[in-house]
DNA sequence: TATTGTTATACTCTATAACTATA
DNA sequence: TATAGTTATAGAGTATAACAATA
C-alpha cells in the first residue's frame, strides 16, 4: 500500500499527549477568566494584545490575523465584535488602500488592563507553579523551537493568500 | 486595591506563548487531516483513542469525559455523532443502572487505524521533527508534571459534578 | 439527596464561496 | 491577475438548565 509509517516511541507519544493536555486544559481554564473579567473570548483577548504590542497599537487586518485565526471571514467577524464593543477602531490604511488598519482604542486599553491581573494569576496557579526557572527556560527554548519550525512549513489552509504556489 | 499581581518574567511569557502557538497550530493541522482521512472531529478522535486504550474497549460516559470534554451534555452530543455513524455503541452498565457502557465497534476500530498514519506523519512533520530525542524526553517530562499539576486542581467547570464540594 | 445521562435550546464560532475594490 | 477585506450562509460545537431514573 502506502509507506510504513514508524510508530511513535512512548516518549513521543507522552510528550504529545501532555502537549494537547495541558493546552487544552489550560486554555479552557484561560477562557472562563476572560470570560468572567471583560467578556473576551480568548480569540479577541489575543487580538487585543497583539494590538498591544504593535508601533502605534495598530495592525492591518492580515498581519493582525497571523497564528490567532485561521479564515479571513473569521477575523472580520471577531474584529467586528470588538469593533461593535468599542475596543477597536477600523480605519482605511493610508498606504494601500485595499487594507484595513485596526487599533486598539483606550476602551481596548482599559480592558486589557482589567483582564490581565487575572489572566497571570491563572498562569501562575495552573501553569507555572508546578516548575522550576529551569524548567520554565528549557520549556521556552525547545516549544520556541517548534514554533519556529511550524512557521516554516506553514499549514495551507492557514494562510489560503499569502502565497500562490 | 487586590493583591499585586508579579509580573511574568520574559521566559515565563515565552514559555506560555509558545505553548498556546505549538499546540494551536499542531491542533488545527491534525484536525484537518482527521477530517480529511476519517471524517473525525478531533473530540471524536480523541474519544475513539480512548476507549481503544481501554479494557474491553469500553467505558462509562463519565469516565470517558475525563480529560476531553468539558460539559456532560457535549459528550452526549459526540457520542450520539459516533454512534449514529456506528463507530461506537451504547449499553447500560451492568452494575450501575445510571450508567452507560459506551464501546468502541469494529467499525469504529477500522476509522481508527485507517487515521493514525497520517496522524503520526502530521506529528513527525510538524511537531517532533524539529526536537532531539532529548528534547522529547525533556518535554514529556516538563509538561507531564504540569499535567499531573492541572489534574490536581481541576477546574471548577471541568468536572462539575465529580466533587460536590 | 446526589449522581448518571439525555434533551431542548440558544449561542458562539468557523469556514466556504461569492463579491467589491484596489495593486 | 493577485491581494485585502466583507458578506451571506450554513454547519459544527458548546453550555445551561430542566428533566428522568437510579444509588
Amino acid at each position: 500500500m502506502s509507506d510504513p509509517v514508524p510508530p511513535l516511541d512512548p516518549a513521543e507519544l507522552s510528550a504529545y499527549f501532555s502537549l494537547i493536555e495541558v493546552s487544552s486544559l489550560l486554555r479552557h481554564t484561560v477562557e472562563q477568566q476572560l470570560k468572567d473579567a471583560g467578556g473576551l473570548s480568548y480569540v479577541q483577548f489575543q487580538l487585543l494584545a497583539t494590538l498591544g504590542d504593535s508601533p502605534d497599537d495598530s495592525l492591518r487586518m492580515t498581519d493582525l490575523a497571523d497564528g490567532v485565526v485561521y479564515s479571513r471571514s473569521g477575523l472580520t467577524y471577531q474584529v467586528g465584535l470588538l469593533e461593535r464593543d468599542g475596543l477597536v477602531r477600523r480605519s482605511p490604511s493610508t498606504d494601500d488602500e485595499r487594507s484595513v488598519t485596526v487599533t486598539l482604542t483606550d476602551a481596548g486599553r482599559d480592558v486589557l488592563a482589567r483582564v490581565f491581573p487575572g489572566h497571570v494569576e491563572v498562569l501562575q496557579e495552573r501553569f507555572l507553579e508546578s516548575l522550576s526557572p529551569e524548567d520554565v527556560t528549557t520549556l521556552a527554548d525547545v516549544l520556541g523551537r517548534v514554533r519556529d519550525h511550524m512557521r516554516t512549513i506553514p499549514p495551507r489552509s492557514a494562510r489560503p493568500r499569502r502565497r500562490h504556489s
